[in-house]
DNA sequence: GCCCAGGAGAAGG
DNA sequence: CCTTCTCATGGG
């Protein structure tokens, strides 16, 4: 199979680097030649981008899975660079962090992927969030679907795979889904022990159980429900994995960043929400990712 | 050793 | 309603 080559994609509007790297997603490492390579929608994938051509690659893949899958999954039929001008107009501090990490998109992720990411990024530190996700997904989650060598290309995993199942590896099919609601129901906090959750490893488990009774959240209150998601885990949720691109996650870093550049109480959580919901809108979760990524590669 | 991490839940005001 | 404590684990 051949590569689908994509045309006209603004580097203004697309960046791989800052797409990956503002905390969205976690199963993706960047290769040396900068292309990203990673699983995602049950699939393994590699993006890679040239700015000069304005041209997005993506390996081993025909017209019908772009369409099907990555067109939406990399939110390219949203015209980012209205929505920027629209807030740089509303807010004159935002603009210099999109100028910053420009390129960033919102990637419309697997719900149930999301859940569990998330409610294993709660008091957690990016890295260790990544390599939890990885364990889980080699140890309990169901290989992905077998390409044919052509198609797999020399695929050996992301970067944590490695020293894991290293039989895979080699024959090159190498990748793992995360577990299914199912599956994560069915497992007991003894089974998870290795993966090193810590008391996350109880919050995975009961949530997964609400979902195979009650189906997968579709609004605040049904996000309320689940087990291990607060307010800042539902906000992550509605932005990443419903399309809610007015949700606004406040974490430590936003915290941070929206008291030195809005000077607003680094504890008062209620003013900062109202102030997002005033400012940025229904975009609001755009100039998170923005003020996130700002922050936290210490730009400030 | 220490502080911290994309916080949530429980207990006590 | 609000504030404070506790919860595992390991990155830096």
């Amino acid at each position: 199979m051949s590569n689908y080559i994509v045309k006209g994609v603004s580097a203004r509007e697309f960046n791989l680097d800052h797409i990956f790297d503002c905390g969205q997603c976690f199963r993706f490492a960047r290769e040396e030649d900068g292309s990203y390579r990673g699983i995602a929608m049950g699939k393994a994938v590699t993006f890679s981008y040239c700015a000069d051509r304005e041209e997005l690659t993506i390996e081993n893949c025909c017209e019908e899975e772009f369409n099907g899958i990555w067109k939406r999954y990399l939110d390219l039929d949203r015209d980012y660079s209205s929505i920027k001008m629209w807030l740089s107009a509303r807010d004159k501090t935002i603009g210099k962090a999109m100028e910053y990490g420009y390129g960033i998109r919102i990637l419309n992720q697997n719900l149930w992927e999301i859940i569990v990411s998330f409610i294993i990024s709660a008091n957690n530190n990016i890295p260790r969030i990544k390599g939890c996700i990885e364990n889980l997904a080699r140890e309990f989650g169901e290989p992905l679907e077998r390409k044919s060598r052509d198609e797999l290309n020399g695929f050996v995993g992301v970067e944590a795979f490695e020293g894991g199942n290293s039989e895979e590896n080699q024959r090159g099919g190498a990748g793992f889904n995360l577990p299914s609601p199912e599956k994560l129901a069915s497992l007991t906090i003894e089974d998870l022990a290795p993966i090193k959750l810590g008391y996350r490893a109880k919050y995975l488990i009961e949530t997964a159980k609400l979902v195979v009774a009650n189906g997968l959240p579709e609004n605040d209150e049904d996000l309320k429900k689940l087990v291990g998601v607060g307010p800042k885990v539902a906000s992550c949720i509605k932005l990443f994995g419903m399309g809610d691109m007015a949700s606004f996650p406040i974490d430590v870093w936003v915290k941070r960043v929206m008291n030195h550049l809005y000077g607003i109480d680094e504890k008062d959580m209620k003013a900062m929400a109202v102030f997002a919901r005033e400012h940025f809108g229904e975009y609001g979760g755009i100039a998170q990712q923005y003020l996130f990524y700002f922050m936290r590669t210490g730009a400030l």
